[in-house]
DNA sequence: TGTAGATCTGCCCTTGACGTCAAGGTCGGC
DNA sequence: GCCGACCTTGACGTCAAGGGCAGATCTACA
């Protein structure tokens, strides 16, 4: 018989929700998509969330506002990450051809520089974005300065 | 009578909104909520657009794919960067104390500012997610090099 | 054991940002 | 002066991402 793991508290989904800092309505929604799946249940039906769940949810609101992706290429994002994890995990095991471990790791790394590459593409972006603003204030900075200088009639 | 100047032709929505990459529906919907005003209408009522017109529904679509705000926000944006424009243009008019306009134009450069710090902040999150990603692969080609280091059964 | 909250599963509603369709008006070339 | 392409307003539809409610259930604690 398997050992019962104390381990660190799982929370209810409202604490759980208020440390993401979602909704509950949220968190369910996901589920319902795919992305995330509470750690366990209690035998009543309660979702119960572990920290690793709590950081999952996080990362799908890094990648909504960050880069601007729907949950469905959030689900894709999360689905190659959990694919290279499980990798990772099991690298080693028997019973999977070593030339098969490397194509999937090979495609993984494909999907991650894909990733990658999207996010390069909106630093430029941002950062030419930001050079624009800076010129603006600097332009007002400029002519406020004239103000100090000339008072007005 | 005042001259009427050719200047460089104005464009149907047709193609304006292709030369923007928005669809003619996004034009309007953009006009309803007050974002973009056609600089001409034709007699029947046909809007006409100018290049001037056309940067600003790019920037719109900027300030929503990059900064991830929506129309209400982009709205404030481009309010502010319009009077900004308009005190440059008439910074020197009598009429407005100088008090006043230095006034103003300090308030836009706040607000720039404002616009400028969620930038910022953009780049430093999304800098470290790059860096994470970075990471991610690192780990996925040293597993890789591995395997090729040392074949499976 | 009983009760107050917290949660459960449906299910329909809302909001933002458009898409789409209808019924008609306009423009430019012949 | 007419025709086909382009455009107008208005109204309704859609899609993603949840919000919110009802009615039942569960859990913790006195």
């Amino acid at each position: 018989m398997i050992a019962q793991e104390a381990g660190p508290p799982l929370l209810g989904i409202g604490e759980a929700a208020a440390h993401a800092g979602v909704s509950e309505r949220a968190l369910r929604y996901y589920q319902q998509l795919g992305l995330i799946t509470p750690s366990a249940r209690t035998p009543g039906g309660m979702r119960r969330y572990s920290e690793d769940n709590l950081a999952r949810v996080v990362r799908i609101r890094e990648l909504q506002s960050l880069l601007g992706l729907n949950l469905e290429e959030i689900g894709a994002v999360l689905a190659n990450e959990d694919r290279l994890a499980e990798l990772r995990r099991v690298y080693r095991a028997e019973g999977t051809a070593a030339e098969r471990r490397a194509e999937l790791i090979a495609e993984g790394i494909a999907l991650q520089e894909e990733l990658r590459a999207t996010i390069d593409a909106k630093l430029t972006r941002l950062h030419g974005f930001r050079d624009d603003v800076d010129a603006t204030i600097e332009r007002m900075r400029k002519l406020l300065a004239e103000f100090a200088g000339a008072p007005g009639p």
